[in-house]
RNA sequence: GGGUCGGUACCCAAGCGGCCAAAGGGAGCAGACUGUAAAUCUGCCGGCUCAGCCUACGGAGGUUCGAAUCCUCCCCGGCCCA
């Protein structure tokens, strides 16, 4: 099925839950039907790889890109030093310059593999919004931007208010981030036609701010659109795992890991993010759904939700190899898994190497556990033991102090490990 | 600058000289039930060489047999006044 047109882009966002708001829709709709607009989506560098927050974002420039739009991804190498106060209920710290420059070249590189460079229409564009900032001055900027904005507006956006009243106030620095936004975007319409400026939910005042400062500088019209932020159906937030956020880089979240964050999603939030990560139709999105809907324990949804995003995000290869460690760990016969199967887990789950000498002079479990990580200190792992919570090669230990010995060694030289239904380790012995 | 209130474990939040590794809630983890779902119930939830010891209640000192709790100074924040 071939993606919407320039012109439903709107509706297919819409029928996909993600708009939140969006300046006057009807002079939006018309303007996309006209012609090419360029589009923009912000990415701070508060951390040197996106995570599964930033998706939105990256897919949503790539909806409209293959409706025919322009997108522009800028990286925040200028907004960044300043730090945004939306939707934080504390000031930020100011990275220092050797981390922020980590941080973009790392971030830069994610976003050149996620958005499309080659499409011949519309080729993405990515700016750092630093090389338009860095070099203004001061009092140019206050002549030219502070001027035409009022403190009034500025302290009436939501971002500001909630600050304003709440325990931690607010410095200048972060008050001041939103008119760097709104040069951005002022620039960008100026030198690179950009029209419209999209965000989280939590951006809307910024987009404002910019879409006012051209008004006032240009007197045209500009346009923004947000989507609400990515949250669980309870409410709470999304993309974080147990050990923080859900993130793109492999060193940080591994394939493996990032799959099966997506498989176990619940029931109630697989509709609405086939929808909105992944660049399924809508239509297939519904079919998905009907084929989970009669066998829910297949669970088809997350299945498929998983190898998209994973695909997106670390490529087909990568999402078909975690697909089938996954099939392989979760499936019955743990303890019956040929040579082969082993060898293709080790390149996917957590794995670690043990001397055949260690093993042979009898293993502590509960000390390897700790070891491995697979429980987060010694007193976790006697604790995940005498709970029932552990298994070796899918079996219970038992005993007070269980331990380790060649003779669980499948295949004469791997042992898997599990704690609770879903964390998985991988124990290899030279052989 | 003055006054005042506050800074407790991942988060919120009690404690206000010993019974405090610190109530309660949330989050998290494990078990039962399941479908790698939700809901529910149960247990756990600082670390360790684990009947004990160590680290911890913004920071540094001090009083005391003993301090998260009292005193001094400092740092950070809110509010009010200037």
């Amino acid at each position: 099925m071939a993606p919407p047109s320039r012109v439903d882009v709107l509706a297919d966002l819409e029928a996909r839950g993600l708009v939140h708001d969006a300046t006057d829709r009807q002079a939006l709709a018309t303007r996309l039907a006209e012609s090419p607009v360029g589009v923009y989506c912000g990415f701070d560098p508060t951390a040197d790889s996106l995570h599964a927050g930033h998706l939105l974002g990256v897919l949503t420039l790539r909806r409209f890109q293959r409706a025919g739009h322009r997108p522009i991804a800028v990286a925040g190498g200028a907004t960044g030093m300043v730090g945004d106060p939306s939707g934080r209920s504390d000031e930020r710290n100011l990275l220092d310059a050797a981390t922020l420059r980590a941080n973009l070249a790392g971030i830069e590189a994610q976003l050149r593999r996620l958005l499309d460079f080659e499409d011949v229409a519309q080729p993405a564009l990515l700016v750092d919004n630093a090389t338009w900032t860095a070099d203004v001055r001061l009092l140019d900027f206050l002549r030219d931007v502070g001027k035409l904005v009022t403190v009034n507006q500025m302290v009436a956006k939501e971002s500001v208010r909630s600050r304003l009243a709440g325990t931690t106030g607010l410095s200048f620095t972060e008050f001041s981030y939103m008119l760097l936004q709104a040069h951005d975007f002022l620039w960008l319409h100026e030198h690179e036609g950009c029209q419209l400026q999209i965000g989280g939910s939590d951006q809307w005042g910024n987009i404002t701010a910019g879409i006012d400062l051209v008004r006032r500088r240009t007197g045209e019209a500009v346009h923004g659109l947000t989507w609400p932020l990515l949250t669980r159906a309870d409410g709470t937030k999304l993309g974080k795992t147990t050990g923080g956020n859900l993130w793109l880089a492999p060193g940080r979240t591994s394939p493996y890991a990032f799959y099966q964050h997506w498989v176990q999603v619940a029931d109630d939030d697989v509709e609405r993010l086939l929808l909105q990560l992944t660049l399924a139709e809508v239509a297939e999105v519904a079919e998905v759904m009907a084929e989970h809907a009669r066998a829910p324990q297949r669970r088809v949804a997350q299945a498929r939700l998983a190898i998209e995003v994973t695909a997106l995000v670390h490529g087909r290869s990568e999402a078909v190899a975690a697909e089938a460690a996954s099939r392989l760990v979760f499936g019955s016969a743990v303890d019956d898994l040929p040579a082969a199967a082993y060898a293709a887990l080790e390149s996917e789950l957590p794995t670690t190497t043990l001397s055949r000498a260690r093993l042979e002079a009898g293993l502590d479990l509960a000390a390897l556990l700790a070891e491995t990580g697979l429980t987060s200190s010694l007193g976790e792992a006697r604790r995940s033991l005498a709970q029932s919570g552990i298994y070796v090669n899918g079996t219970r230990p038992s005993g007070d102090a269980p331990a380790l010995t060649p003779a669980h060694l499948q295949h004469d030289r791997w042992v898997l490990l599990r704690r609770g239904r879903r964390h998985h380790h991988l124990i290899t012995v030279e052989p």
